[in-house]
DNA sequence: ACCTGAACACCGTTCAAGT
DNA sequence: ACCTGAACACCGTTCAAGT
């Protein structure tokens, strides 16, 4: 009751697109996109949620300012979306890029879903699909391997990965999950199979047990290097 | 004011979670996902809301429920999830039962959205998955390159694709194109190229280019592919 | 067993009004 | 110029009540 979150002191700092854009990432990072509602966002910026249509039109144009926010991260920590030093090789260059996106994407967990309901590409955004495009050509891909390439990426090209049924928070509990593997070994015999594999080299893995960062540069790596590849060829 | 759509004949066929199941998807398909509310669904049943949850234990589940639907579907295009036909190449297998996936997903374009939110893998998806994981395993794999393998195709596996950046609905007008063009050839020389190298093969493209379906198998073949090599090798 | 009316606790958003 | 109070049109959902 004495003192509340953060908002005692009266807002000094007023409101502006940009402090709302950075306080909405914050708080989406603290406590999920599904709380980051008008009127959660007001209440951290010690203010009513109709203040904060002067500033942003709406919710899905805040989200889009989110993006944009994101993306200029990816610029930081990738140290610009310039063309890479003359003679770097095409393949390390995009590695680097877009593991530097996925640095981003992993610190900002929402990031994902958000980006998948945009609609329309921002500004930043077109900058950076053109930066990774640049390093194709540059790389010696016609324009047109150029972009079957960055279908094939597709979500990749941003650092992460359709990852179908993350495991649900509350993890099934040890009995559960022996229940359920026996209960399968029957009806899914090969996801059985794959399972007793994994436990038997980690004693400690569950169902959640996928190295989402290995996975991720295991195809990333399929891919750039298919793309090779086929630029060798063409 | 004399006939309301569909909903005149009193509901001789009583309420199912079947019938709750299949004019959901219906009505998906129809009004699009965000809807699909609970409210519209019941009115589509000529029903009042609240009797769904008498049927239904609440939304998430439907959706479930409604993806579980989905992969039945599949299993009827594919010709079930048995696996394939002894010396059959399981590349071949593996194509046709993708694209059988893809087929669906196409006819059902909130599908894709609303799998990528469901945290539990239902049975019937634990079966399909397990199914792929058998045309790996019989077409030689290790269980592990196999694990890499369905990480690296992901949403593929299901017959989609993050397409990042659908173009908004109202495309923009000729002359938005133009203007945009105009201002991208400075800031985005890729993408701008690219563009006038595709509009030059194709005079009636436009931002929305891209054939969704021979971007896909381009992906999915490059995947394929070169998880053949890999196996080999192995 | 099956369906419903009324109500609750939320959303995003509009609009006229305050300073 | 910037912020707000009251209100609107929606959500999903609970619960006691009807047949």
């Amino acid at each position: 009751m004495a003192t509340k979150t953060g908002k005692e002191a009266k807002p000094r700092i007023p409101l502006s697109k940009e402090r709302v854009l950075h306080t909405a990432v914050d708080l989406a990072d603290k406590t999920g996109i599904e709380k980051l509602t008008m009127r959660n966002l007001a209440h951290e910026l010690g203010v009513e949620a109709m203040s904060l249509y002067y500033h942003v039109a709406n919710k899905e144009v805040m989200l889009d300012g989110m993006v944009e926010a994101i993306i200029g991260e990816i610029g930081e920590v990738a140290g610009g979306f310039e063309p890479p030093a003359e003679g770097t090789d095409w393949k390390t260059a995009m590695r680097h890029r877009i593991l530097s996106a996925r640095q981003v994407m992993m610190r900002h967990q929402w990031a994902p879903g958000v980006l998948e309901t945009r609609t329309t590409m921002s500004p930043p955004l077109l900058h950076y699909f053109d930066s990774l495009l640049g390093i194709f050509v540059h790389g010696g891909f016609s324009y047109d391997l150029a972009h079957h390439a960055m279908h094939t990426l597709g979500s990749r090209a941003l650092g992460f990965n359709q990852e179908l049924f993350v495991p649900d928070d509350q993890g099934p509990t040890d009995e559960e999950n022996e229940a359920m593997l026996a209960e399968m070994a029957s009806q899914l015999p090969f996801l059985t199979g794959m399972m007793m594999e994994i436990v038997h080299d980690d004693p400690d893995s569950t169902l959640g047990w996928c190295d989402d960062q290995t996975e991720f540069v295991f195809g990333l790596d399929l891919i750039l290097n298919s793309l090779d590849t086929l630029r060798e060829s063409e």
